[in-house]
DNA sequence: TAAGATTGAAAACTCAATCTTT
DNA sequence: AAAGATTGAGTTTTCAATCTTA
């Protein structure tokens, strides 16, 4: 059975993806500005970096961020071409590897973040009161599965 | 000078990053599912048909969608292929054409607005209360830049 | 059989260069 | 020179098929 949203709801979906397109392809040209690498790259590394082992199946690092798995493959492959990563045998499951950052990895992480945070910063951090900030992550938080991996987001603490 | 965000403002970014790749994949998900083309075929059919004379301009809509043009030209081209719109050329303007929508592409927006509408009101329209979903359509709408043209998403009126 | 991961082929996107008209 | 639009080359993504191990 289909039910049908109304205006409004119309509105603020519209609005979801205007908001991403327009904010994270700031945050894209900014980074290429800067002769750094693509937004994906710094997921992929920022969830490495913050593992407790800074490593991470390859699996895992899908799930979270939700890639598919196909994607994820040949994303590594680029990353480790770079040195950012690096692929190691799995000794608890033979089929598949872990993922760990090489120190040049976290290296590239830090010269990525003050220019990608800077953007957070002017794009949303700057235009809105801190209040509405909170109402919006709060918001969007209930529209997220609650069963996927908690994950708080790009959060270098450095 | 580069100022860096808290950690509120990284949990609302990162999340605006989530819920678009979430319930934008939800949608893409549910149209391939019906046999039926990509969002970004409705979204520039539905442009269309909301012009006054159901044409415009090709830049136009590239303007509306926040689309490079390069990009728009290969899209445009695959919707002319499958005979959704027609691009005939501009009287006003000799470089450029005008892109209509053809009876197929009314027809095809017609056949795509219930799975997608259904998409949206499951996953957002049934997930927020109503204040909650008109604070978050003004939270974002102060996000985007007020220059461009106004635009309040698939509203299909049907 | 299913899960983790890879691969080839095709589709789509990006970038720079180009063409035409303003 | 600038704007609208297209094109070729290279990169990335997607889809389906495949491989290995659980």
């Amino acid at each position: 059975m289909k039910s049908l949203p109304d205006a409004l709801t119309i509105q603020a979906w519209a609005r979801i993806a205007r908001a991403q397109t327009r904010l994270f392809g700031m945050a894209e040209s900014a980074l290429k500005a800067a002769g750094l690498p693509p937004l994906s790259w710094y997921d992929v590394l920022l969830e490495l970096w913050r593992a407790p082992g800074n490593d991470l199946r390859q699996f895992e690092i899908g799930q979270r961020l939700l890639l598919p798995k196909h994607n994820l493959s040949r994303l590594i492959d680029r990353l480790e071409s770079a040195g950012l990563v690096e692929r190691q045998p799995c000794d608890e499951d033979g089929r598949g590897h872990v993922v760990r950052i090489t120190h040049e990895g976290v290296a590239m992480l830090r010269r990525m973040w003050p220019i990608y945070g800077d953007v957070i910063e002017r794009e949303l951090g700057a235009k809105l009161p801190r209040k509405e900030i909170r109402a919006l992550a709060s918001t969007l938080g209930k529209l997220l599965s609650p069963d996927l991996p908690a994950r708080s987001g790009p959060l270098p603490n450095y």
